[in-house]
DNA sequence: GCAAAAGTGTTGGTTGTACACCCATGG
DNA sequence: CCATGGGTGTACAACCAACACTTTTGC
């Protein structure tokens, strides 16, 4: 970990230019966002969004991809930036501009490695969050607003889900993203009339109630669907 | 004008960052998108996206509003961030990582003012752009997409649109914005629905035909509906 | 009158919402 | 048997697209 680290910090960084991330989770039925301790430096001991440097010769989106993966182990993951964060006096004593991403993970798949910056690491439940320091806080709203409009036209939900899943889990989710409540009966219709979800042909086991179908988004269909025009509206 | 820059050269501007904009304009009922001449440099006389630089102590926010001010002498339009551009090899010979914005602004009512690193700034029809050098191509395309979901969306249209104007002008912005064509009857009661349009008990004059009322948006009303839980949906 | 755009009205199909209802499974 | 969630059906209301139609203005 610190091997693969190490031409990061012998090579040249990008001076006044940082990366930060939202990492998006989602476990019994909450939403969550994991946020490391950092061992030293300015805010040591304190929770705060992961974040690293770019090197001079990486591109922004590998930066923060290999950032990701130092601190998860995850390889596949949804990632996408938000955008650069750059007020004067948002870092103390040293202008720091930052490139804000937000990803979408699947919790129960992987140990969180702390790394050598950070002590701890763990998942959250995001109405829980307070006080962050510098601008994280602002970075958190704004990466949730993102998740919400975009959860709706893209179906990006389904990369914080296993890959079988029922559709009240589906549902589950999006009612923590969006803080609302829906129908079921509407809802698994509106889901299934968009064709994306395929059926599993298995079904749950050992709940105390009827099995339900599992299901799993396909990502194949989907760009099909999209090249004939489809588009996804939730 | 170069007074006004002073400043800017010889205090410091941070290394490696840059901004880069896309200014939307609405003129003839097309989509227009301002474009400089470069006057010096790798891409001399060829036109791109109008950019800049930093300073180290000035938010990127106002970086971007002050290069806006200085080209086109305009202080109110709408500025938002895109996201940050930074592939590798994105800029020749030199690591440079591009904050993109877009703006929307009225062309009408204000000249163009090349400035000192370029020769020439004019509007362009959209559809008409190719071959812009750098990841210019690329951040049009982004510019262009997000603008034609955001309208859908948030009441930022009407930046592009004179005060008072009428609901064909309205619908023609629609049109060449999302490059559909639309229904007159229905987008009025459509928009009139919304309860945004104030009217301006004023017509247009001197047409050879019916004269339609003009209308202004009104963004205190606007706020006024948000607050109120209001959600504008095109 | 004609052309051109301003506006209003109507209608039929689609979609969304609310809710009643039956089904399967474990305890 | 009950509790729990799975899953289907239905009916009303709201909405939307299509298009016919009348109005006003300049030439």
């Amino acid at each position: 970990m610190a091997t693969e680290n190490h031409n990061i910090f012998t090579s040249e960084i990008i001076d006044a230019l940082s990366i930060d991330c939202t990492i998006f989770g989602f476990q019994e039925s909450r939403l969550k966002v994991l946020l490391v301790k950092h061992a030293e430096g300015i805010i040591k001991n304190q929770w705060a969004l992961p974040g690293g440097w770019v090197a001079y010769n990486e591109d922004i989106h590998v930066a923060a991809y290999r950032l990701l993966k130092d601190l998860t182990g995850v390889k596949e993951l949804y990632l996408e930036q938000l955008k650069a964060f750059g007020e004067v006096d948002r870092y103390p004593k040293k202008r720091v501009i930052t490139i804000a991403y937000y990803a979408l993970t699947r919790p129960e798949n992987y140990q969180l490695i702390p790394g050598f910056t950070a002590s701890d690491a763990r998942w959250f439940n995001i109405e829980d969050i307070a006080n962050l320091p510098y601008d994280h806080g602002q970075i958190l709203d704004f990466s949730w607003r993102r998740l919400k409009r975009k959860v709706k036209y893209a179906p990006i939900g389904f990369n914080l889900l296993p890959e079988k899943f029922t559709l009240l889990q589906l549902q589950e989710l999006y009612e923590a993203i969006l803080e609302i409540r829906l129908d079921k009966p509407n809802f698994r219709r509106k889901i299934m009339k968009m064709n994306l979800l395929v059926p599993c042909d298995e079904k749950q086991i050992g709940v105390s109630h009827r099995a339900a179908n599992l299901y799993h988004f396909d990502m194949q269909v989907y760009d099909k669907l999209t090249e004939d025009g489809f588009i996804f509206e939730f």
